[in-house]
DNA sequence: AGACCGCAGTCAAGCGGTTAACCCAATACG
DNA sequence: CGTATTGGGTTAACCGCTTGACTGCGGTCT
């Protein structure tokens, strides 16, 4: 009842061992004929090699690992599921297979996010979008490992990450609202991030260079969930601080929607009496009503790619990687010139 | 720069090879004292063992494959992120971790379904709910792997199962509307799934078993994806074809909160002109106005008890596994007697 | 003709663990 | 006192594959 090994094979073939893996791994260094045969052999046993020993005599296990966050329904959250989506499928192109972890207290705690490396289990580690209280990727600064930052990154350390270009979404939504003529805006910002916080700094900055007043740009916090409850309650506390802004700014499409939700049961009109934006793009975007305009973040493509850099950074083809990938502006029904420039 | 071994660990004790093998896999044959050194030195180094050499010897790659259908959104998808969080949690508070799989064509044709374990790559095997196409799961019928299909089953072969008991969520839900006194009933199914279509037979039979006629019980179907667009549509279909019904039956959540936006839309009111519900109790149930009534599946439950089952089954403590885990109807606001009753 | 050079394979030393079988001193027992 | 038992380790044979070094051989170059 023994599974049928490399032996076997170079048995049924009269050839050797080094003969049948080196066919299997695809060297030049076999004949066509001699490969035919081993193959042939292969295929009547239906043989397949075990990764475990393949894995151990190459120092490589055809295996990353992603890690997201420990959130609620970090499952069910259509940002995450794009992102892993884009690795999972770039993965698998590549004959690579995706281990899932969640940074929850356990895998703090027993350190396990370096244990996962050094027990050789995966060839590389992507990070999804943790928050700043992640303190302990710190860790990995100055280790050479095949490791990378999805969405995120880590001031002052020298961790390779790639992300969006959020200064650049927020010039974006910036210059659009602007555009439109908005020069008093409520801003939702998400401030348990780096990323979040390099938004609303660059969008306050954006909208100031542009002629805004910096006291007219109204920041308030989302929360950390960046959840539609989140961007509910910070829209009721935005309006009932300032009634005169014109427009309100969320950090994410979730929290935009909620803000909408709050706009919507209050009694006002989207755009008319005041204009909404978001941020992501996600598939709900597009059928709230009105249309949300948001700027797009290529998520699934964001994946794609940082799971190529970590496998090219594994391989040593890579030194070092930092990337960041621009949005662009989706406009939809949700903004519109403010009242008074009609 | 090479990583430390157990032969690094043993030499700094002064014992065995295996003694240190030993006391990491906590034999009962090493005496406290050496134990205690062998630990002392781990820590001191660090050391991890390599899983691979370690999987390699033992026969065990202390990880499970969770194989998901290959869904447009199927990792933002709340109901197999319940049991993906059920399976992640057990495996990880074992020691195990989790690879991630998707189903699709490149999967199937290349039978990576089976090279999984074929490899070695895991020690078992999970496969959450496909639907009645994926007839490829059939040859595993006769083998003896760690296999399991998680809320779903296959007719007419021996393959291991766990799901929720669909024929007895249908009686609840079934029991509750015509306790309320419907008795003109549209039923919103879901048919690509034998779950889906034992739903429904269940559902009628009860229906006619509690006194009403079977033709009172107008049966359509949702679509393949089980969404909110698939029971809006069928809302639509039910609602122009028979006039006369007095309550919504959806076979998930997703398809009753379509329909309730369909009647909402069409301006009548729910309970009042027309009860919905629904089944699985999504978190989302919980905020829709009115509340949905729906049965509760404890999917996370599952997916622990899932990932429990899979690893007897693969250290032989169990021989087949085939188990049915009940919902609990969930009252909410969606459901109240028909205006005729009141 | 002799040195040299691929080409097509083979040899054998790992990769880093696990575990059945064995060994030996100390204790228990008749 | 001789023998069986037991506690605490060790030995060595794997687990199944990769890969650098080596070999034999027919063809090239000088």
């Amino acid at each position: 009842m023994k599974r049928t090994t490399i032996s076997d094979i170079a048995r049924e073939c009269g050839v050797s061992l080094s003969t049948v893996s080196l066919v299997l791994n695809n060297s030049p260094r076999i004949s066509a004929k001699t490969r035919a045969r081993v193959l042939a052999a292969v295929e009547k046993f239906g043989y397949q090699p075990n990764m475990q020993a393949r894995a151990l005599a190459s120092r490589s296990s055809r295996m990353v690992s992603v890690v997201v966050p420990h959130l609620r329904h970090v499952f069910a959250d259509i940002y995450f599921g794009e992102i892993v989506s884009g690795i999972y499928d770039y993965a698998s192109e590549h004959d690579y297979k995706v281990m899932l972890d969640v940074a929850n207290r356990k895998f703090v705690q027993n350190r396990e996010y370096l244990n996962i490396l050094k027990t050789r289990r995966v060839d590389g580690m992507l990070f999804i979008a943790s928050s700043m209280e992640d303190t302990y990727l710190k860790e990995f600064d100055g280790r050479k490992d095949a490791f990378l930052l999805v969405n995120h990154y880590y001031p002052d350390t020298d961790l390779n990450y790639i992300m969006i270009d959020y200064k650049d979404s927020a010039r974006q939504a910036a210059e659009h609202l602007t555009g439109l003529g908005h020069c008093r805006i409520g801003l939702i910002a998400g401030v348990n991030t780096y990323t979040g916080r390099d938004f609303r700094d660059a969008f306050i900055a954006a909208c100031t260079c542009r002629g805004c007043r910096e006291k007219d740009i109204v920041v308030t916090e989302g929360g950390r969930d960046w959840s539609q409850e989140d961007g509910f309650r910070a829209a009721e506390k935005l309006l009932s601080e300032s009634q005169s802004i014109t427009a309100i700014m969320a950090a994410n499409d979730r929290m935009a929607i909620g803000a909408m939700r709050y706009v919507h049961t209050h009694g006002l009109k989207v755009p008319e009496d005041i204009s909404i934006m978001g941020v992501d793009d996600i598939p709900d975007a597009r059928f709230t009503t009105p249309g949300l305009t948001t700027v797009h973040h290529p998520l699934y493509t964001l994946g794609r790619r940082a799971c190529e850099v970590v496998l090219q950074l594994f391989r040593g083809e890579l030194d070092a990687g930092r990337e960041l990938i621009a949005g662009a502006l989706s406009k939809r029904e949700s903004t519109a010139p403010p009242r008074d420039m009609r």
